[in-house]
DNA sequence: GCTTGACCTCAAGTTAAGTTGAGCTTGTAG
DNA sequence: CTACAAGCTCAACTTAACTTGAGGTCAAGC
């Protein structure tokens, strides 16, 4: 049977709740692809639903698109993928989630005894102990912090 | 006594681990103070070595420089903060960061088991229920998205 | 008293993640 | 068969958070 039918960018917009111009956009930086009808536009087969769906919760927590990308170059291209397949994606940021969980939990928790205390003006405090990975790779231009 | 010598921008960029430049820019934002020499060079208090490390702490959970100025803002500027100032900043981040950890747990646990079942294509997935204030302010430009 | 390394200001460049707009093509509903 | 909404491409603009550079000043050592 036919795979109950594609989307188009407008329809896979409206349903993942991301902006045309955004689909366009991850498309091009190779986050989710499309095959082409023979007028030249986009088909979006279902499982972009999903990618989408992981590329905003993704990023609402703070990872770049560079590190989604990544991670979901893991998923398969072609299949659906399957179980298995999140399960790689899942544990790969597994990690680095959990230590973003960590540093905000110390956040929250330890603004008014660590701050307040007085040790944050020093290096050895817990809240400055970053090895965070996740959360390194911030906005703007950092090249001096490059450690 | 004297108040133990103030820092120069290169000494607070050394004991804080910004860039000069940042530290400008974040006196430009009015996250930070200082005032000037005889000879027009700034000179920061002991305090801003504080505020320094907080705003980075803030921005490294995705804070941003505007939502720091505006909790820092709530610190007076003239004497060193008291700890019931620090609490005043850190009840007023309690919500967001208990917002922020909470997705961030449920992408790290969901992953596996939410995206897999493929509730995720559908609106109806926990994982897509946001309402996360401090994760909405993002990088780029967002129009569109405004609520 | 001069040199050298910190500072200063201001303008322009950079990256991420998109958005906006112009100009042109497709496709579908009347 | 003709509108007109929806697509397409490509270039330029936007915001946040800085960095880089040019051109000039301050200050501490020799």
């Amino acid at each position: 049977m036919a795979p109950i039918t594609e989307l188009t960018v407008g329809q896979l917009a409206m349903r993942s709740g991301v902006a045309v111009s955004a689909l366009h956009f991850y498309e091009a930086r190779g986050l989710i692809r499309s095959h082409r009808t023979s007028g030249n536009q986009r088909r979006y087969g279902r499982d972009v639903l999903r990618r989408v769906a992981i590329i905003k919760v993704a990023q609402e927590v703070g990872i770049s698109l560079a590190e989604i990308g990544i991670a979901l170059a893991s998923l398969p291209e072609g299949r659906t993928p399957t179980r298995d397949d999140w399960n790689l994606l899942s544990t790969a940021w597994r990690d680095g989630l959990d230590r973003k969980i960590a540093q905000l939990k110390k956040l929250r928790d330890g603004l008014t005894d660590c701050i307040g205390c007085g040790c944050m003006s020093i290096d050895k405090c817990p809240l400055r102990n970053k090895g965070d990975r996740l959360a390194r790779e911030g906005t703007g231009a950092r090249r001096l912090v490059a450690t």
